[in-house]
RNA sequence: GCGGCUGUAGCUCAGCGGAUUAGAGCAUCGGUCUACGGAACCGAGGGUCGGGGGUUCGAAUCCCUCCAGCCGCACCA
């Protein structure tokens, strides 16, 4: 099937192409009518004819007579309405289609997702959230939409730092050490060394030959590391877990996985003329960034001290994911503070021409958590925040709102809800809002179930469900003509069509802000349809109509929330 | 200084492939309740879209400039 949109943009450029061929019909969602095209004013212009008259000439072809009627308003505005048997047609064509008339891409890609990225031996914190959860957000989208998507969880787990690290596990005795990371106090772990590093120059001086005896592979630091890195993913994979997000251990390929590969890359820059020594570096200088004195900007891939730079790891990643992996679009969901580092890591990549140009390869930049203040969101004592301590005094509010609602459930039931709604409330605050920005982590708002809100799109849900819950029969799509005789049940409608061009439009702006909007548009609708519209209580193939219309509300929304990462519970 | 991002209603944000009256949520005020979950619905007030200039028949949207703020700008990743 084609979709609603689809099938209108469709009928409109065959309209548009008999008057001039090639011209964009400009189609989109309207306020004053169904939908609107506002392409005709372009194109008269490129004629140099009067708009009305152009907008005269694709309308009386016809191309349009069987699926809406059309009116030119103002300067040459074509406004749709969809004409009632079209409208019926979508609807039973929907109705029985699991995939809500969102199809299936004709030509799959390889799509190498990189995101999460924490730290080894490090807490989660809130500076991992927006990535975690809008790379999952991809991630599922992508593969609904039919891609092939390869998760990358580029852990940071090598470097200097673990000199000292392991330095302090062999303090603590393995056994503690585990039993601290376990317990998911890796901050304290983390801080503890670094105190005896600043403090102690013995323990600095025994940190410091760690790092060289790591480098060198001396096999029983290589196991001490290993402990911590196997402690650390299991660890993450425990938060994630909690979040709920699809990552899994084997998406975990760390940047130690780069180590053989960075001489190569090197090797490969030097040979290819782009490698220049300055300042004892070796860097690269892509044209077009400057630093501070106006002078090139160097990517550093190797420092004076010779060791790698993380622009070399970086590399040796891209290379792997095109070269080994195939991938036909390298994603990074990457905070916007590092656009200039991987900027000038893909212009690099491109110079070696380890980047063809048909490998779409882009940085999906995100904003800033910000607190009530204004700034970058710290705990009280002015700590970053864990993640799962934010996870957690979600849950902890939601909880406390079931019990003052008086839910029926209780005890696990009561708690698995409550982290549903939680992270309903964190996702979708979190995803609703224009990647690229900053956005107020408040999580009194969030957690309001009122408003444009996870809880609210959960609510909706809830509510649809529980007609079929007291319709005491199953219900299946069954054949139904839609009459839609009321206003609230036809805009109800047109909401359940517009579910493909959201989608579509989200993943090629990779924006799940788009499906949100989406979605809290279409719960709207369906709150007016259900206050309007008694259902159970209509009869014969009314009853049947607004059924469908319910069954159809309820899956658009089980659909796109679960794309976001978001459960849609029965009850609530 | 250079580069990037931001400035839209009291607050939090959409809209920015130019276009018919600038939208939503929260808050405020006023309605709706013997119907399927009121965590709801309907409605109202509230904005010189940071300032100024330009392009255009038409600009929140494109261009220039100024102001304010945030981020990045050589060896921590």
């Amino acid at each position: 099937m084609s979709s609603t949109y689809e099938s209108l943009r469709e009928r409109l450029q065959e309209a548009f192409d008999a008057v001039a061929p090639g011209a964009d019909p400009a189609l989109r969602l309207s306020d004053r009518s169904d939908y609107q095209a506002n392409g005709v004013m372009a194109l008269a212009k490129r004629l140099g004819r009067a708009p009305r008259q152009v907008a005269q000439e694709i309308v009386g072809g016809g191309h349009l007579a069987d699926v809406a009627t059309v009116e030119i308003a103002g300067p040459g505005f074509l406004n749709l309405t969809l004409l009632p048997e079209f409208l019926n047609h979508q609807l039973g064509a929907i109705s029985l289609d699991a995939r809500l008339g969102f199809v299936e891409v004709n030509h799959p890609l390889r799509v190498i997702l990189d995101y999460s990225s924490p730290n080894v031996a490090k807490e989660m914190h809130v500076g991992h959230l927006r990535s975690t959860v809008i790379g999952d957000a991809l991630a599922r989208m992508y593969r609904f939409a039919g891609h092939t998507v390869i998760a990358r969880n580029h852990v940071g787990d090598w470097g200097t730092p673990f000199g000292m690290l392991i330095e302090h596990l062999l303090d603590l005795g393995e056994e503690l050490a585990i039993a601290t990371f376990s317990m998911g106090d890796l901050n304290t772990f983390y801080k503890e060394a670094r105190v005896k590093f600043d403090a102690d120059d013995a323990f600095k001086d025994r940190s410091r030959s760690r790092v060289v005896a790591l480098q060198s592979g001396d096999p029983e630091t290589l196991r001490l590391w290993r402990v911590l890195v196997d402690e650390s993913i299991s660890y993450f994979g425990e938060v994630y877990a909690k979040i709920d997000v699809t990552l899994v251990p084997g998406d975990v390929v760390g940047e130690s996985h780069y180590n053989e590969l960075l001489e190569g890359v090197i090797d490969d820059l030097a040979s290819a003329g782009l490698l220049v020594e300055s300042e004892g570096a070796q860097c690269v200088f892509p044209p077009g960034f400057q630093n501070r004195e106006g002078e090139p900007l160097p990517l550093i891939v190797r420092k004076r001290d010779e060791g790698f730079g993380y622009a070399a790891t970086d590399l040796a990643a891209l290379r792997e994911r095109v070269s080994v992996l195939h991938g036909d679009e390298l994603l990074y969901v990457v905070g916007a503070p590092q656009a200039q580092h991987l900027e000038m890591v893909f212009a690099v990549a491109r110079l070696a021409g380890w980047l063809p140009d048909e490998v779409r390869c882009e940085q999906v930049i995100f904003g800033n958590v910000l607190g009530p203040d204004h700034k970058m969101l710290k705990s009280r004592s002015g700590e970053t925040v864990k993640l799962v301590d934010l996870l957690d005094e979600a849950i902890e509010r939601a909880y406390v709102i079931l019990e003052e609602r008086g839910s029926d459930l209780d005890g696990d039931a009561r708690l698995h809800l409550a982290t549903q709604i939680a992270l309903a409330a964190i996702k979708y605050a979190d995803l609703s809002s224009e990647r690229q920005h900053d956005y107020v982590f408040d999580l009194e708002r969030m957690v309001a179930f009122e408003g444009d809100t996870g809880p609210y799109l959960q609510y909706a849900h809830a509510r649809v469900s529980s007609i079929f819950r007291r319709l005491g029969e199953p219900w299946q799509p069954r054949d139904v003509h839609f009459e839609l005789a009321e206003s609230a049940s036809r805009e109800l409608a047109l909401g359940l069509l517009g579910l493909p061009p959201a989608l579509s439009s989200s993943l090629s702006s990779l924006q799940p802000h788009r499906l949100c909007t989406y979605l809290f548009d279409l719960a709207q609708r369906f709150t007016s349809f259900y206050d309007a519209c008694p259902v159970l209580s209509a009869e014969g193939a009314l009853r049947d109509e607004r059924l469908a219309l319910c069954d159809l509300t309820a899956r658009t929304l089980r659909l796109g929330l679960g794309l976001l990462g978001i459960d849609a519970p029965d009850q609530m």
